[in-house]
DNA sequence: TCTGGGGTCCTAGGACCC
DNA sequence: TCTGGGGTCCTAGGACCC
């Protein structure tokens, strides 16, 4: 038996603790660069903002709807992910943290009723952290994962789910009746694993309820689709195929990409951008004790505008796999030097750490630079400890620059709110 | 003017091997 | 005329997730 708990609307509720009076109010966070709506209150989904819609396209709301928009404060957001996220593992033994703002939780041997268990949970949350949830339990993880779905629609949306489904559901203690009930008037589109390729070719063939997927025969569903779906389908008809994955592995790729605040035409920016990249890529592989054996890097030009377009990505391999901060950017920007071509507007670039390997696996070689070796590995070490203590870019590698070439580059963010639990400079001060 | 970022898994097809 | 069988590895692309 699973539950999920996931924070309803997690980012707009997170500046809502801090910012009592967007309670009520249409708020949306928008995407890095404040390119498009990422999170929505539910007054802003009333209003017919679509998950990531363009911010140019609804910026006109905030004159004649009210709507407030923010720019992304992922680090607020990840740290009350983290106080959610210690509380919400008490509702069971084990725990998998799925996102920012959604994990399962096993609940077998938890005796009692589990919906009412998952209430006062609600509440616990609620109280200590201001984040409202949803809970949905099933017998398996996509049950979960559906039942959460109704649990948040039932809530929103009154009347379009019996009313004691709002905020907890456990679709495992309703009967058969009620439960094909409620399949049959959720589409199909909202199982966890269908997306809108599927959804289309679902519907195009008739099945359009939940109901009507969880009726199909597995096997043709496999010969048909395939074994991705055929998964779903059995998790939907109450045999467990996704386990709980409590130990997540280490990351088998690691990307730092960006969009840019304003088109970039000039290689030494981009090269600042590289490096930029390809330093956080390489703290993203150091703490998670990992070696890349390759680099990608790639640039393009923006798809949604008319001009010349370009797109090219490399891959270029290391003589060693490292987490060497220099080795890392230096082969990032050959790459980029090889793909750069002048006078197109790029809009985007990114670099990829591939190949990865544990970093305790060592090719045996002639090392002949043992000493060097060593201290690089001493310089990363302190490097990290220095970011990591007085912040995020205290010490840079050289070519992410220093400020004296224009940032063409740089992400917008002209709505951001404090870092109320992150920085000190930043935290709230109540007055008595 | 302005459209996010970071992942995973599966499959088909080609290259290559014996 | 008639041209095997079984396997691995890699890559690109598709689909999905939040």
């Amino acid at each position: 038996m699973y539950a999920l708990v996931d924070g309803n609307n997690f980012y707009v509720s997170c500046e809502r603790v801090f910012r009592p009076d967007l309670n009520g109010r249409p708020v949306i966070v928008l995407s890095n660069n404040d390119g498009c709506a990422i999170a929505r209150s539910n007054e802003a989904k009333a209003l017919g903002i679509k998950m990531g819609a363009p911010w140019f396209e609804i910026r006109h709301m905030e004159e004649d709807a009210g709507l407030v928009a923010l720019s992304a404060n992922f680090g607020l957001y990840g740290d009350m992910s983290d106080r959610m996220m210690s509380l919400v593992g008490g509702l069971g033994h084990r725990q998998e943290v799925y996102s920012i703002d959604e994990s399962f939780v096993d609940l077998s041997g938890i005796r009692g009723n589990l919906a009412d268990r998952s209430r006062r949970l609600r509440q616990r949350v609620l109280e200590w952290t201001g984040l409202p949830t949803c809970v949905g339990i099933g017998q398996t993880k996509t049950l979960a994962k559906l039942a959460n779905y109704i649990a948040k629609t039932a809530e929103r949306k009154p009347g379009s789910y019996p009313a004691e489904l709002s905020s907890v559901c456990d679709l495992a203690a309703m009967n058969r009746e009620a439960f094909e009930q409620v399949l049959s008037t959720t589409g199909v589109r909202e199982v966890w694993g269908v997306g809108p390729r599927i959804g289309q070719q679902l519907e195009d063939e008739g099945i359009k309820t939940v109901l009507d997927l969880t009726r199909l025969d597995p096997a043709t569903v496999r010969r048909r689709w395939s074994v991705v779906l055929e998964r779903t389908v059995r998790e939907l008809q109450g045999t467990s195929c996704i386990d709980m994955d409590d130990a997540p592995a280490a990351k088998k790729e690691i990307a730092c990409t960006r969009s840019f605040g304003r088109a970039v035409m000039d290689l030494g920016e981009l090269e600042e951008a590289v490096s930029t990249f390809a330093s956080r890529g390489a703290e993203k592989l150091r703490a998670q004790g990992s070696h890349a054996g390759q680099v990608l890097t790639f640039v393009r030009t923006s798809p949604f505008r008319p001009d010349k377009q370009y797109s090219r990505s490399i891959i270029v391999p290391l003589r060693r796999p490292t987490a060497d901060t220099a080795a890392l950017v230096e082969t990032a920007l050959i790459g980029l030097r090889a793909i750069f071509r002048p006078g197109y507007k790029f809009a985007k670039t990114g670099v990829m750490l591939i190949d990865l390997s544990d970093a305790s696996v060592l090719q045996g070689e002639l090392d002949l630079e043992p000493e060097l070796c060593e201290n690089r590995g001493r310089l990363m070490t302190a490097m990290d400890g220095l970011n990591r203590r007085y912040g995020r870019g205290t010490v840079i590698i050289g070519s992410a620059g220093t400020g004296d070439m224009p940032r063409n580059w740089a992400m917008k963010q002209e709505r951001r709110t404090p870092r109320y639990t992150t920085k000190i400079s930043e935290i709230p001060v109540a007055k008595a």
